[in-house]
Order: C-alpha cells, then sequence, then structure tokens
DNA sequence: GTGGTCTAGACCACG
DNA sequence: GTGGTCTAGACCACA
C-alpha cells in the first residue's frame, strides 16, 4: 500500500503522510476507512512505530484522519471526499517538475522520458496486478 | 543551472551534488570546467555557503571535482566524460519510479502523466531558450 | 518562564504548547522574540528534548511559530499581535470552570475560594518579583 | 454530579477518582452511600464501562470505597467521614494554582480573575439549581 | 550552537 | 488489540 525510502532524503513520516493523502485524494482511501495500525505498518516497513505514529498525528492535526479510541485511524469524512483528475494531476505536478529536471541536465530527449516512464507504469501495474 | 528546493526534505547539499553529477554525466560539465563559486552559488539561491562548500567537498572526495588553489572548483578528468543514452536513462530511474507511485496512488491514467510530462518539458525547453 | 507539572496527566508538551499561546497571546512574547532553546528547556525541566521539539514543531504546524535554519524558534509574526483582556479572559474560562467543579465538589463557598485564590495570586507575585 | 472532559488530556479515570475524592470529602458522598452504577455512568458520559469500572477498582483499593457482591459501590466507614475548610482549601490549591500561572503568562489582573471566578460560581450555582 | 529525525523500548489509556 | 507519551541517545542539516 504504501512504499517508503528511508534514503531517499526525505522523512519517511513526510512520504507516508503524502501517500496517505493522495490515496485519500484519488479515492483509494474512503472517509470512514480504517488504515493500517501503526504496528503493522510499522512491522511491514521495518520503521519504528513512533515514526508511522507521527504521520497519522500530524494528519489528524491536519483533519485528513480521525481517530477512535483503542481502534485503529480512519479516514475523516471530509468535505470534498474525491478530487477530480485535473485536482489529482495538480498533486502530481511536483514530481513532475523533478523528473523534467533531472531529465534536462542528463540532456535527455522527451520522447525518451516519456517512453520510460510509459514503460515504468505498465510494469508496476502488471506487478500491481 | 540549478534547482534547489529548501522545502523538499531532501537536504540541500545533497540536492547540489546530485545535480552536478547529472550535469557531468551529461557532457554539460565537462572535465576541466569551472563550476559557480561558492559564494555565487549561496548568494543565487539564498543558502548558506558553507551548505554549498559541503556538496563540493563531497563531491570532491568522490574524484568528480578538483580543487584548485585559490580558483573556482574543476569538474576532474574522467575516464569516462560522459554517459551514453541508457546510463543516462538510468540515473533518471528514482525519479520516475517516484513519479509511478505518485501517479498511482492518484490513479491517473499513464496517458494523462505522459501528456503532463511532455507538457511540462515544453515548458521547461521553452522557459530555459 | 514555563511550569512543567508531569504528574498532572497532562501530556508535557500539551502544557508547553499551552503556557507558550497564552505567553503569546498577553504579549509577554511578541512576534519576533526568540524561545528558549529546546535543550536549555529540556535541561531547566529536566525533560527530554523530543518532548520540548514536538511541542515547538506542533506550534509551529499551527502557524504560532516560526523556524530559522540553525536559530532559535521565533514567534512567529501575527496578524494579531495581542488579544484585549475579554479574550484573554476567554482564554482562562477552562482553568475557572475547573477550580468551580472542585470547588462545589468541596463545598466550598466563593468567598473562601475567591480569597484562596487572591493570596495565591499574591504570593505568586511576590515570588516572581 | 460528574463532570468528565475527554478533551482535557488527563485520563478520565482519574478525573472521575478526583472528583468522588472531592465529594466524599465534602460530605456530599457519606458513608454508606451509594454511588452510581458503572452502567449508568459510562451511559451518561459516552465512556467505556472498563473505565468507570477501573476508577471505581482503585477507590476500593485506596479504601475510599467497598464493594458489595451484586450491590452498588457503596463509600466506605471513613475514620474522618467530612473533612473540615481548611482540609477541603488544601484539596483545591492545585486547580487554584494552576489558575494562577494560566492568570499570570495571560496577564490578568487579580481583580479581573476573582470577579470571573465568582461570576462562573454563581452561574454554576444557579444552574446546579 | 540551533532544530530534525529516527531508534529501541517502556509504560499508559482505552476497547 | 488500538494509539499516546516519554526517555535516552545517536546522527544529520544548517549557521
Amino acid at each position: 500500500m504504501f512504499t517508503l525510502n528511508p534514503a531517499s532524503g526525505v522523512p519517511i513520516y513526510r512520504q507516508l503522510m503524502e501517500q496517505v493523502r493522495r490515496l485519500i485524494s484519488s479515492g483509494q482511501l474512503r472517509p470512514g476507512a480504517a488504515l493500517p495500525s501503526v504496528r503493522d505498518l510499522a512491522l511491514a516497513h521495518a520503521v519504528n512505530p513512533m515514526t508511522i505514529s507521527k504521520a497519522y498525528g500530524l494528519l489528524e492535526a491536519e483533519g485528513l484522519l480521525e481517530r477512535q479510541r483503542g481502534k485503529a485511524m480512519l479516514v475523516a469524512a471530509q468535505p470534498k471526499p474525491r478530487e477530480n483528475r485535473s485536482e489529482r494531476l495538480a498533486r502530481l505536478q511536483p514530481a513532475i517538475e523533478q523528473l523534467v529536471t533531472a531529465a534536462r541536465q542528463l540532456e535527455l530527449a522527451p520522447d525518451d522520458v516519456a517512453q520510460a516512464l510509459r514503460r515504468a507504469m505498465e510494469k508496476r501495474e502488471k506487478d500491481d496486478a
């Protein structure tokens, strides 16, 4: 469900927060849905529970998640349950810009990059299935 | 020449190192070429000079840069001054994977992502010109 | 500057957050003022630095504090630098309600409570001076 | 009879214990008097019965309450069934100190605080009647 | 020097 | 079982 990369330089709890936001924004996590428990996630990604807990806590402060005493964290009831395509594309923009910066510094042609991207997406789709 | 984003979570010196590596790998920075001075770069990006200096120092330790007394940092003579396309594509892979992860969590179609990518690359090309 | 009571049941980081809010609301901490460093506060109150850091971090997320890389935390520039008396009295209300509940359960007369309060305030004033 | 605030940070069972102690100390709960049943209290305050039960259990361990098989919890026979005024004022002291701390951090004058306190006590008296 | 992140592990509150 | 809080201590990023 989540992809955490401890070597990326981005704090793990921030990676997690961003991915939860995306799953909510796409509707893959719907209002009322339960998130994986802190301990499960920590175990699955070989990460300290406090790191997961910090991400959950900050998302709760943001209003995206809700806590139930003694139960798993839930996706909060949202005023805006699912974002439309252009909103989701806007969320993707930072990752695109970063890729563009890298591609141009590597002097790679748009076609080559686009092709590599397609291939990677298809591969991921197959792997996830 | 460089794009530094202090808010990204990735340490600035690492962002800089990665970008220097890419510019060398693409041949935009050739062996013997001078890099911007620490002071200029620090000023241009509103960053502490020590941060720039740290990046340069680590790249020197890697053997990619060479320091000349009293002069600017130079790109070191390389065994392999320019990488071929597939090598450079391999360098791009992490950024691609990250984009794919984001796109799938946002449930965006490969076509939409590829199109957004193309548009972003064209825009950057125009802006840089 | 701060009074932290680890035995009160209220999490230490919350006690600290509340007290910072009050000092800002009264103008004792003005926009731009520096807060005690995490380490100093932790040492002074025999508390773990992370506990202080958590409070500061949450107040930053709230927008009350601002961070400067490598420097102490500052009080953020406020749209509303100092609250007026009635606003500050409103902030006091929860503590008053709690006292009233206790007093009535102890069957203490309003006069007795008010007198004890006055005495405590005068004593504190003298002690602080 | 009780005021439980789940948001205060203080564990609910501790809030309850403290309030039972106060009602006993003032004689509002006399030796032999029955306390509300766990179920009723839990229902009335939308709290888990185990939480109430834990408070009762701890008070029983303290000797303040006694359990009768199949009946409600009773106030235990006390060596000193009702405390005098100064003893009860001493019990109030922590709540007073907390109020004083808050008031001084808010830079509120003793007169203002005392007045607000009086008003709150009168209001509560009227509401309870 | 500053704050930030993470770990390993303890104990608590609640269901 | 859930999440929350705290500790002791390491290492990192930045001034």
